[in-house]
DNA sequence: CTGTTAGCGCCTTCAC
DNA sequence: GTGAAGGCGCTAACAG
């Protein structure tokens, strides 16, 4: 049944076996193009059968000056944040006929830059940035510089989370959910909180911090500096800074944890001093993390559409350039569970 | 700073900016292959640099008849199982100058032909299958007939999960693992169990019921037919399968998922009815997934090195070919936590 | 060590 | 509707 060739068999393989010529044979195989007589078209497509026949993608590109490869650089793929994202962006790339090139910074932002330029290199159809903006602006500035390069190419550019580049962005409202959920807190009797606030560099960190300081200030409930313990995004840091939160004997009743992982770590430190909630420290988290969903107690949370963030994205770069950036907001919504009791089981302060 | 060229910058446009032949200029690029004098080098690159030159990695590979491509083929990237594996294997692939594609096949074992045979229209350099094998036979020879046809074009493809494949392996011992864990339950003091068994038609959840219904026959625990509960190898699929054990009243004191996701829905399940342990029915799943490692109460599962198996696929992917294929055996260790407690807090079957 | 030349596999005007 | 020819950007013999 097989062909036995060596060498790998080329499209000029095709039409010989066809009896036609190349051009034919290509036209035949793209149908769209020009026109080809049915007859033909059937020997060319019966011909690239029997000989077991693959287009060359590469050469295709080259040829076309156009590829069909789409770039998606995450910070770590094993982060449940990301890989939410990576599934919906992959799944609508596929539908489009994209394959992905996938990317991980591992969460140092420069690498960035050198995957952007990779991808030009790629001469990738289009980019997605799904990582948070940083607070270096010179880094900024390079990323912009080689973003700017890489549409110039002919590539397409969609970042997800802060507008802080001139490219088209899924701008997540990280600022008002953190808001909302503050404000929520309060509301359930809350009035001494900690937060477990992540790197102080990044921006979705920051954003969240910043939301939910400003949601208690309009709550009227105070914020001490010493309450906000920095550390690393990752559910380790949450465990971290929890452990800092006891050590140092905040007086709180109620912890905020910018992101879901971090907060399940958070909950582990608290569980090992026995100050879990219900009846111990509520613990509050951001993103609502699938997988994330069964611990207990079950997590207060914003609720993010993650899926619809890669298909978003993917969406973007799909469509025709125009002159002006275009951003698509999402908001996150508020979801109160168990892990937020209201306070007062066990009196604050009196551990 | 910037040029403001309109088309694309050539190695072309290099040469000549630098006062060089293509072909100098060509070898001052990818240094290694013949020799350049120093300063004609340095002009290269400064020629390239104040144009901003990007090597097209397309054309390169064409010229080449070599890709530095390597595929990665998932069944769902959102699933903590691949994403693990996936961030082990991209790591390892940057190590060594690969780019990584990625597809998942969305549980469709079938979509793994067609992304082969994409691969293979990328003449990517190799190919790492990361899902379980399926019992399809007709299928599993038409894989491997895709295989072929892509090794032939000197792709190198690697495999992680069963050896049924004439490719390089990394082989989980899925079946010494389950019934290692058969046996630490039975030491524990259960004698009643059930099984949410996943896909029967997925060779890693059947490997997984074999080597538990093994050991518990090694410790001459009966496993009732009945006592098998067949679903998806989800989350949802565990949870469904464990309150089916629940409705039917299954007298048992102990619950098998063949992984860890579907062990958390069980636990859900077993949450929902009030008959989570301790106190309730034990459960315990497989894989050890890191981001699951904070439920409460702690699993009971088997390790698995999962970030490791994706290291090991992409290392045999670089390594030269060899006429036999190379099989690389992995084995899980239990790992006893507190959601198998002791049987006989409460009565069996008194419910 | 450098430049010239012929490909790599494919697409696409251009005449017929 | 079909074929011949030129070109995409780069590499790799081959001569000098």
């Amino acid at each position: 049944m097989d062909d036995e060739r060596l060498g790998p068999v080329t499209l000029l393989d095709v039409a010989r076996e066809a009896g036609v010529s190349l051009s034919t044979a290509s036209r035949a195989l793209n149908r769209g193009a020009r026109q080809v007589r049915a007859d033909l078209a059937a020997r060319v497509l019966a011909a690239a059968e029997t000989l077991n026949y693959s287009t060359n993608a590469q050469a295709q590109a080259v040829a076309r000056g156009k590829s069909n490869t789409i770039g998606l650089i995450v910070s770590d793929i094993s982060d449940p944040y990301f890989s939410a994202i990576a599934a919906g962006a992959i799944r609508t790339a596929e539908e489009h006929g994209l394959v992905v090139m996938m990317a991980c910074t591992f969460r140092r932002p420069e690498r960035e830059l050198e995957y952007v330029s990779m991808l030009r290199g790629q001469r990738a159809c289009g980019a997605i940035l799904t990582g948070s903006r940083v607070t270096d602006t010179v880094l900024l500035d390079r990323l912009g510089a080689e973003l700017d390069a890489f549409q110039r190419t002919g590539g397409r550019v969609a970042a997800i989370s802060q507008n802080k580049l001139p490219v088209d962005t899924v701008l997540i409202e990280n600022r008002a959910a953190a808001r909302d959920l503050a404000e929520a807190l309060c509301q359930v009797g809350h009035r001494q909180f900690a937060v477990l606030a992540g790197p102080p560099e990044l921006m979705t960190a920051r954003d969240r911090l910043a939301g939910f300081r400003q949601g208690l200030t309009r709550s009227q409930v105070p914020l001490p500096a010493a309450h906000v313990i920095h550390g690393e995004f990752t559910r380790d840091g949450g465990y971290a800074a929890a452990r800092e939160v006891v050590r140092r004997r905040l007086d709180v009743t109620c912890i905020f944890a910018v992101n879901d992982v971090m907060a399940v770590g958070g909950m582990a430190a608290l569980r090992d001093r026995g100050l879990e909630p219900p009846g111990g420290i509520a613990i509050a988290g951001f993103d609502d993390i699938p997988a994330l969903r069964d611990v207990t107690p079950a997590l207060t949370t914003v609720r993010l559409p993650l899926e619809e963030l890669g298909v978003s994205a993917v969406d973007m770069v799909l469509q025709p350039p125009s002159d002006k950036p275009r951003l698509r907001r999402v908001q996150g919504d508020v979801v109160l569970r168990a892990s937020t009791p209201p306070p007062g089981k066990r009196p604050a302060g009196k551990r």
